[in-house]
DNA sequence: ATCCTGTCAG
DNA sequence: CTGACAGGAT
């Protein structure tokens, strides 16, 4: 029945004068799934071949698919033959490095901004706005800020994450996850090398797992490190060696790119073999290293305090923040979500844990910047709660942070059948301009389970 | 804003 | 069979 209710609203693209019980069925069984699994699931069946022939003209151009991470759907374990496109694609950039385009930030609008400081500034902030209800969720942008930034229950729902993450889960066999290395108790001659392997170490693992389920990425991975322990060593690789290595996996321009990248990173005189630690000069920089990427591996390695979201996050924190829209297409909505990390990993590097933790403190152009472990384990695990949690279905009940999640609050209210609909907006201007209007087209959304079990 | 790639859910 | 999905590039 829910299923039928469902497909036959979205056939219908559901008028906005329906009746309210037909948008708040809507509403309540809106989060469909997108991102889905985690990221282990599944066993591979066997591979398929790559394709053949590049569709495109070589000029190599961008490889994509992923799932994950995420897990969503896995790929290909096995072991075929190289294509032919992505042969001469090897073979057109094996010569030249290109340096990669300088990414200009975008610029992003003074309204947006202004919204973004306003939400996730850090004035104390009163959580206890009353979660909107359908049909009208009339609501404020403040509706938005992250309770998981402020009070004691943000605190709590911060701790309680990190920890989640670091009993449960972890290091589930992934290679690449090791301790983190702390630049405070090295000497600059060790610890450079220690770094320079582990960031080669966690890029590879990034770009692998963009398109591949773990499980097959830990095969592939061991045997790429034992073939080129260092990046040095892979920038003096064979063209044709590296593609063989990557057999297999698909998306082989991936492969060019990170060889590609390696010589640039090896040759260059500021990095001479060390990625930068710095996110955005990773992004642009790097070839195949955007936003995400650059942040996984400036927190994770380097210890910085930088986002990295992906699309597991974009799902978990449009739910903890109440954002209906949708979270892959709406521009606004993924900034503001990308602002949200940003806020958030800022205060777990910064506040959180730790009584000590002042003294990893790099100087940088009279700056202070806090180094730890804290905002890669903050990262990865708001990544695995995504996975594993928070996923398209999500399983509230298992949820270390629920407290301050306004989308399970909402499913809450309705499943105890508060048919809430005091609109408590001071002013128009206030009106928050990034949820659907009726709660309706927002591919993430999403109820929790137990608001799905109420709702027959 | 759109394409790329390969897989799996529908 | 088709479409959705994923991070990056263009």
């Amino acid at each position: 029945m829910k299923e039928r209710l469902k497909r036959s609203l979205r056939a219908a693209k559901i008028a906005p004068s329906s009746d309210s019980i037909l948008v708040m069925m809507k509403w309540v069984l809106a989060g469909n799934g997108s991102i889905q699994g985690n990221r282990d699931s599944r066993v591979t069946r066997r591979g398929v071949q790559p394709p053949s022939a590049g569709t495109s003209k070589d000029r190599g151009t961008e490889p994509g698919g992923r799932e994950t991470r995420t897990g969503r759907r896995s790929r290909r374990a096995h072991s075929g033959r190289a294509t032919p496109a992505a042969e001469a694609e090897l073979e057109s950039i094996d010569g030249s490095p290109t340096p990669k385009r300088r990414k200009v930030a975008a610029p992003r609008g003074k309204k947006d901004a202004g919204l973004h400081l306003r939400l996730f500034s850090g004035t104390p902030d009163l959580a206890g706005i009353q979660p909107c209800l359908p049909p009208a969720r009339l609501h404020s942008w403040d509706y938005h800020r992250p309770l998981l930034l402020s009070g004691r229950s943000g605190s709590e729902g911060r701790r309680r994450l990190l920890s989640w993450f670091d009993s449960a889960s972890t290091t589930r066999g992934m290679p690449w996850r090791s301790p983190w290395i702390d630049p405070g108790r090295l000497d600059a001659a060790d610890l450079r090398p220690l770094l320079e392997r582990r960031a080669y170490e966690v890029w590879i693992s990034e770009i692998m797992l963009q398109q591949t389920r773990v499980a097959v990425v830990v095969d592939y991975w061991k045997r790429w490190m034992a073939r080129w322990p260092t990046i040095h060593d892979l920038a003096g690789a064979d063209a044709d060696d590296v593609l063989a290595a990557w057999r297999g996996l698909g998306y082989y321009s991936r492969a060019t790119r990170i060889y590609q990248a390696a010589k640039l990173v090896v040759q260059d005189p500021d990095m001479r073999g060390l990625l930068p630690s710095a996110a955005d000069e990773l992004a642009a920089r790097v070839p195949g290293v955007g936003r995400y990427t650059a942040g996984a591996i400036s927190s994770i390695v380097f210890g910085r305090a930088e986002p990295m979201v992906d699309g597991n996050v974009l799902r978990v924190l449009s739910r903890q923040l109440g954002i209906h829209g949708n979270i892959k297409s709406d521009k606004s909505v993924i900034d503001i979500i990308w602002a949200a990390a940003d806020a958030l990993v800022k205060t777990v590097s910064q506040h959180d844990e730790g009584p000590e933790a002042d003294h990893n403190v790099l100087e940088r152009d009279s700056e202070a910047v806090p180094l730890s472990d804290r905002p890669g384990r903050w990262g990865q695990a708001l990544m695995e709660l995504g996975s594993t949690v928070c996923t398209p279905k999500p399983d509230c009940p298992s949820c270390p942070i629920t407290s301050t999640c306004r989308v399970y609050a909402e499913g809450s209210a309705m499943a105890s059948n508060k048919t809430n609909d005091a609109a408590t907006v001071a002013d128009m201007e206030d009106l928050c301009g990034l949820c659907s209007p009726l709660g309706g087209q927002e591919t993430d959304g999403t109820k929790c389970r137990h608001a799905l079990n109420s709702y027959p």
